[in-house]
DNA sequence: TGGCTTTACG
DNA sequence: CGTA
DNA sequence: GCCA
């Protein structure tokens, strides 16, 4: 059960390119298209691997650079330096495709040069490394982008016992107000949920990308009492890292002795305090769909023409979550103003039948419902068929319709995945990207989309659907 | 060695 | 400072 | 911590 394994250093090198195992080399099928790899932070032989992919697939994979090749395929370089190699062997980049070797291994992949997209195309930051997966013998390129946004990552997590442990690293980092260091842990977190099989070696996992020395170091685990500490009290809702460092600096270690210790508390984390055990509980996707109804009357109510969407995890294919994301807007522009307001005091003044069971609208509510004008979370009791109520938390967020796709982008996470949209749209765009809008910085002008596929293409990104988007 | 998503709001 |  |  080794199925992730790094490239071997091959023992047939660069000599036995192109001649080596010629039987299994087709005659060139794409005389238009004259490849060459550029070893370059790709390694002799892994190039010389790639070129006999290539040829056993029928392509032309030239072993020294000439002024025919219309293809220069590239691992880990950047436009600029793949441009500045050309000019030193004496040709310019004229005519010639500049592609990342995530173009090469697609093309591999179907067995003919796939369309040149705007991802293929060289960024200014490396593109991704590629791995080799190694299952029932058989030998297929799987690439890992440097950015999550790049990538397709699902529920299913091979490395679950990894990324929990980098994840405890990454929040232990942020509780210590290191984010720089947490989001860091995050990225290699990541990377490992987005590989297609379980890591078995520690040596697998060394040319990864955002996977450096550290994250690779067994985990000492001195030290975390603390750190435990700092997970219990900013798991309060409305308390962060600040105030628990001061609350653990005033002799408060748990949650009796800062019910005892008289600590004055705001509206927030009063309830979050009193709700404690019941917001941890995960919310199942059948209370988050009872939810829905619920919600989704008080806004038919409101205004019947209003349209109300499950974001958050659960749009994600999540089962479960540990509140639920709601986002409302309205198919004519401006008829959303005033809506949260509406719906807050019909909620407030409702009580309402549901299935079987009677909702009440408790008093928490009235609590965090004032948190924000347009946009608010919330508490509410919502019986669970065993005549208990409990504690959930419910975000609300209203959005003209202009915003809607970039609210639905962006309320849907997951969190790191929104990072690196932003990180790419800033570093590599030059745009900026909230869940309002996409500026486009060189422009000057704001970018129109009704659709997360037109955000995508504006960003130069194949779409990720939500239920990839779980990095 | 600096950057690490974003930005309004209570 | 804390929420998303 | 990892990357440019």
């Amino acid at each position: 059960m080794v199925p992730l394994k790094r490239r071997k250093v091959a023992n047939s090198g660069t000599l036995n390119a192109g001649t080596h195992n010629s039987a299994a080399t087709q005659p060139n099928k794409f005389p238009q298209v004259i490849l060459f790899l550029l070893e370059r932070k790709m390694g002799a032989s892994r190039r010389a691997f790639l070129s006999q992919l290539g040829r056993r697939k029928g392509f032309q994979v030239e072993e020294l650079f000439s002024k025919n090749v219309t293809h220069v395929i590239c691992e880990s370089n950047t436009a600029q330096e793949a441009r500045m190699w050309l000019e030193a062997q004496g040709a310019g980049q004229a005519g010639r495709h500049l592609l990342d070797v995530s173009w090469y291994t697609e093309s591999m992949r179907d067995g003919h040069p796939v369309e040149i997209l705007d991802r293929h195309k060289l960024q200014q930051t490396p593109g991704g490394t590629v791995h080799l997966l190694m299952n029932d013998s058989e030998v297929t390129p799987f690439s890992v982008p440097g950015y999550a946004c790049q990538r397709r990552c699902t529920l299913e997590n091979h490395n679950a016992v990894l990324t929990d442990a980098l994840s405890l690293l990454a929040e232990n980092a942020e509780l210590s107000d290191e984010d720089g260091r947490g989001v860091a842990f995050r990225r290699a977190a990541a990377v490992l949920k987005a590989l297609p099989s379980a890591v078995t070696n520690m040596s697998q996992l060394t040319g990864l990308p955002c996977l450096g020395g550290h994250s690779l170091r067994v985990i000492k685990v001195s030290g975390w009492v603390s750190f435990a500490v700092l997970q219990v009290l900013t798991g309060i809702f409305g308390v962060g890292s600040k105030t628990a460092d001061r609350w653990i600096r005033e002799g408060i270690h748990n949650l009796q002795q800062l019910r005892d210790s008289g600590q004055t508390l705001n509206r927030a984390q009063q309830a979050g305090l009193e709700h404690y055990d019941d917001i941890k509980q995960p919310v199942s996707l059948a209370e988050a769909e009872a939810i829905r109804g619920i919600v989704g009357r008080a806004v038919a109510s409101v205004s019947p023409e209003a349209q109300i969407v499950l974001t958050g995890g659960f749009r994600r294919g999540k089962l479960t979550g540990h509140d639920v994301d709601f986002l409302i807007t309205h198919p004519e522009e401006g008829s959303e103003v005033g809506l949260m307001p509406k719906l807050v005091s019909w909620l407030e003044s409702r009580v309402s039948c549901h299935l079987q069971n009677v909702l009440l609208i408790c008093d928490v509510i009235f609590l965090l419902m004032f948190a924000l004008f347009c946009r608010f979370s919330l508490c509410c009791f919502i019986d669970k068929q065993t005549r208990r109520w409990r504690a959930v938390r419910v975000d609300l967020v209203v959005s003209p319709i202009s915003q809607f796709a970039f609210a639905l982008l962006g309320w849907t996470g997951s969190k790191l995945f929104e990072r690196e949209l932003r990180r790419w749209a800033g570093h590599e765009k030059g745009m900026s990207l909230s869940s309002h809008a996409l500026y486009d910085n060189k422009q000057g002008r704001y970018i129109r989309a009704s659709s997360e596929e037109e955000i995508f293409a504006h960003l130069g990104l194949e779409f990720i659907p939500p239920n990839e988007r779980n990095a």
